[in-house]
DNA sequence: TTACTATATGATTATATACTCACATAGTAT
DNA sequence: ATACTATGTGAGTATATAATCATATAGTAA
């Protein structure tokens, strides 16, 4: 693979890491993970201003993770791909390995 | 789980999330899936300047993304859990997913 | 000691992101 | 038509991030 397209690869790549990187966002996706929602009930749900949450959901949305449609008033958003969970598996295993340390250093100290 | 804990939780990995979204911090990660090298060694090798590859490496240190040690004048990065090459994986599914959907809609416009 | 190398960091600037408020739009209901 | 609701977005502000340059520190070698 030539050097401009990994790089280009690695830019799309962080623009999905990056519309992941914040805690409301991760949150609303662990929400979708039990199916699609509308705005209301997501900004409700997470307890933040609907015009907020409507530019992370627009933010993610353009970065590939969610896709919505309209229903009346009401705009529905979904996972795009259930893939995305995998994530919080993985996040998971990096933080498990932290808190194993923590502890392991925490018999040494006590 | 409590509500307060689940926040901080998902501040937690949104921080790891973070950690790895930028295409400078990825081609890092990608660079050191086959081994620990220091400093210069991974600026030379992603073209920037020493002192910018110095904080994005102790940006994901802190993160708990990469682990260093020190041998003479270097230091030598390296991950602390092989686990955040999944990463790649789950971000590989999405963007699949989304070059499927390219492909099929350029069928229909031709 | 001095000279050199590798790394980290303070200070600065530029840019990006997050949030809020006010307003516009679109659909629904009366 | 008016009134209402859900959503999106412009404008402004605050904060965070990225990059660069200059400098400091720590180890090496002469």
């Amino acid at each position: 693979m030539p050097d401009s397209r990994k790089r280009l690869l690695f830019e799309k790549q962080a623009r999905i890491a990056q519309a992941i990187g914040h805690p409301l966002r991760l949150e609303i996706i662990d929400f979708l993970k039990n199916g699609e929602q509308c705005v209301c009930d997501i900004a409700e749900h997470i307890g933040a201003e609907r015009s907020n949450v409507s530019r992370h959901l627009g933010l993610m949305v353009s970065a590939g993770v969610l896709e919505h449609r309209k229903e009346g008033l009401k705009v529905i958003y979904r996972l795009k791909c259930p893939c995305i969970l995998d994530f919080f598996t993985c996040i998971s295993s990096v933080l498990k390995k932290e808190a194993k340390e923590s502890s392991r250093l925490l018999k040494v100290l006590c």
